[in-house]
DNA sequence: GCTACGATCTGAACAGTGTATAGATCAATA
DNA sequence: TATTGATCTATACACTGTTCAGATCGTAGC
């Protein structure tokens, strides 16, 4: 007998043994690859099994639902979302432009760099929002934004937020998310008669239409 | 025997005749009524064919597929999308601020009271731009934001667009698109911690927004 | 060491889906 | 009147998500 312990490796080219030892984690992967092969509705949670190498019903034992698998995905994209929002937050210094234009960036960035996780985070059909702390994770996101806004609207962390900043952040939050929105669904392309794709969009449309940052009246 | 011809009604509520007489109508409707109440990812064909009083085969009859289906359902949401635009536009008089603002209510207000054609009218895996005249009839909505933005930045309508005014285009467009993608998706409800659905969207945040709809710098 | 338990996975099943195919029906034309 | 082409039905196939009974196996408790 072989004396040797083995645990089970992450994807042992052996006969797989009885218990996968690794399932929750690389299901989450093979949706992630999934999503970004076939677009968001093209995942099924049959052929995320399938990559895992697992049955149709071995899933259940992790997450909920295919919603659930899903959702876990977006949380994990909220996640890093919300890192390079804020990284980019710290990198613009202190005033309040350069900060929203940098956070600018790096929402849109993120959003063409990873187009099927961005498209799921915000699909309310393909993940629910109640899943653990999604909402709260997506919050942080949002907040980095808001503290931006604040300051560019001359209000302190404390201060309350004035109907003219609520604009302003809601005006800041639509420019980005749409302009993000637009480019992966290809209608900037279409309309702009441009072609390039991800490295148009980032690099000659996404400036221009950045200058236009709404500002405080 | 009766003497009276009957056309096959819409929905007689006689025995049906083997032929529809009117079948690609109202299936188009009985899609419009589903997206509507189950959500764009909701609709299925056989649901269609079921309200239509028809087998699942016969959709294939009228439209390629269920993707056929649902484009021709973005492509009269389109139809009725443009015609708000440019009567909103019309109504704005001449004054190029106001005609953005008077468009950018339109556009929000379509969303929301539209919210699941206009959800399929920019889904790309939902709906295929190719089908018949979509992208044209599409890309006519974009026109009258064109024009307006064209005049917004002191160009002539047969003059070429300048760099800066396709950033304010893109800006623009990106703004009310993103509003509207965040209304319907519940971002902004979550985020101010508001309620109040669609009259909320309309009526309190969407002034509060356009206030900041970007300028000519 | 042994046992029992709980977590994890399989295999099979069920209802529902999109779509293809062959054949039925029927209006309209020749 | 006969034929043709458009429209519809019935059936079938492969696929989906999810459930359920039972198989497997690490591990906690004795």
């Amino acid at each position: 007998m072989n004396s040797v312990k083995i645990k089970p490796a992450k994807k042992s080219k052996g006969k797989s043994p009885y218990h996968h030892g690794d399932l929750r984690k690389q299901l989450v992967e093979a949706a992630e690859e999934i999503i970004l092969e076939r677009g968001v509705d093209g995942f099924t949670l049959r052929e995320a099994a399938r990559r895992a190498g697992v049955s149709p019903a071995a899933p259940a034992h992790h997450f909920k639902d295919a919603k659930g698998l899903l959702s876990e995905v977006a949380l994990q994209g909220f996640q890093e979302f919300g890192d390079a929002l804020i990284a980019a937050d710290k990198r613009a210094g202190s005033d309040p432009q350069k900060r929203l234009y940098a956070q600018g960036l790096a929402y849109v960035t993120f959003a063409v760099n990873n187009p099927a996780r961005f498209q799921l985070m915000f699909s309310n059909s393909k993940c629910d929002m109640g899943y653990k702390n999604l909402a709260e994770v997506a919050d942080r996101s949002f907040n980095v934004l808001e503290s931006a806004v604040r300051a560019a609207s001359g209000l302190k962390p404390t201060d309350e937020m004035t109907p003219d900043a609520y604009g302003l952040l809601m005006a800041m939050w639509s420019l980005v998310h749409g302009f993000a929105h637009l480019g992966l669904g290809g209608q900037l392309d279409r309309a702009a008669k441009l072609r390039g794709g991800k490295n148009a969009i980032l690099k000659t449309f996404l400036p221009l239409m950045l200058q236009h940052i709404p500002a405080r009246k």
